[in-house]
DNA sequence: ACCCAGGCATTGG
DNA sequence: CCAATGCATGGG
């Protein structure tokens, strides 16, 4: 089935995240089609003209699919708007057809977070390969990342001897048994989801806005304290982060994923 | 043997 | 209330 996408629409360059901090065994490539789980099947997503086939599909793959593509940003008028912002508009064309995905798990897109803080990307992929190789369904090319069941039985002494810090170990099986329905934050405001997932151990400002961002896919999500992202503020604009942000409205998001894909363009 | 890398909770003042 | 500290791995 296609998914249908407006063109411009580069889905190597869209998809390149996944590759970038080295292999993902849940993101796998093959022969220029991307691989991964989605509602509990392996789904195959191959560019196509006037969009991505996706296969096999029916109706949670399409929600969970279009997460994936991004299909739900407004592009058109973001390359509208961002066509009047002197440093957007000087690097869009070298982005043309970026549509940033979105993680369709939200705990897979928590437990990422997770990894991901405070290490570099690719300490936080290794290790994070490592809890799908061993809790994650294994796949024809792809591994499902782990549910919060398959970890309920885990202790932290099983993470950390995978490369978790005994305190994120502890993080994301608080997390994984946490009585909190996760796709019903889709439903709740950006304050109230940052309230929430604040209230919860192990997860901050950072790692809340980011899920806004990356799996809410909303429109003002700006995580200010990301370090790429305050690097790319001040080489780009010459600004300080928060005040960078307050310009971008409403465009935040989109603003920030073309900013970092900028920043670490070859 | 260092040092830094897309944070966060905890502790001590 | 703010500053200092520990965390564990991968890469330079």
């Amino acid at each position: 089935m296609l998914v249908s996408l407006p063109e411009p629409y580069d889905f190597a360059l869209s998809t390149r995240r996944f590759q970038a901090s080295g292999p993902d065994l849940v993101h796998a490539f093959h022969d220029g089609c991307l691989y991964r789980f989605i509602a509990g099947r392996e789904v195959r997503f191959a560019p196509a003209v006037g969009g991505v086939e996706v296969e096999p599909f029916d109706d949670a793959i399409r929600v969970g699919a279009e997460k994936l593509l991004g299909a739900q940003f407004d592009l058109s008028a973001f390359r509208a708007w961002a066509a009047r912002d002197r440093v957007l508009a000087g690097l869009l064309p070298r982005l043309e057809g970026l549509r940033p995905p979105l993680l369709p798990d939200p705990f897979e897109c928590l437990v990422s977070l997770i990894t991901a803080q405070q290490v570099s990307l690719r300490s936080a992929r290794a290790i994070r390969n490592r809890l799908v190789a061993r809790y994650g369904r294994r796949g024809l090319r792809a591994v499902a990342f782990p549910s919060r069941a398959a970890l309920a039985d885990a202790h932290p002494e099983d993470l950390v001897a995978l490369g978790f810090s005994r305190r994120k170990a502890e993080y994301v099986l608080e997390l994984a048994a946490a009585p909190l329905d996760l796709a019903a934050l889709g439903s709740s405001s950006d304050e109230e989801v940052r309230a929430t997932l604040v209230s919860l151990r192990g997860l901050g400002p950072w790692t809340a806005e980011w899920f806004l961002a990356r799996h809410l896919g909303r429109a003002r999500a700006w995580p200010a304290g990301d370090l790429v992202l305050r690097k790319a503020a001040q080489l780009f604009y010459r600004m300080e982060v928060r005040q960078l942000g307050r310009r971008l409205a409403p465009f935040q998001n989109l603003s920030a994923h073309y900013l970092l894909a900028a920043f670490s363009m070859p």
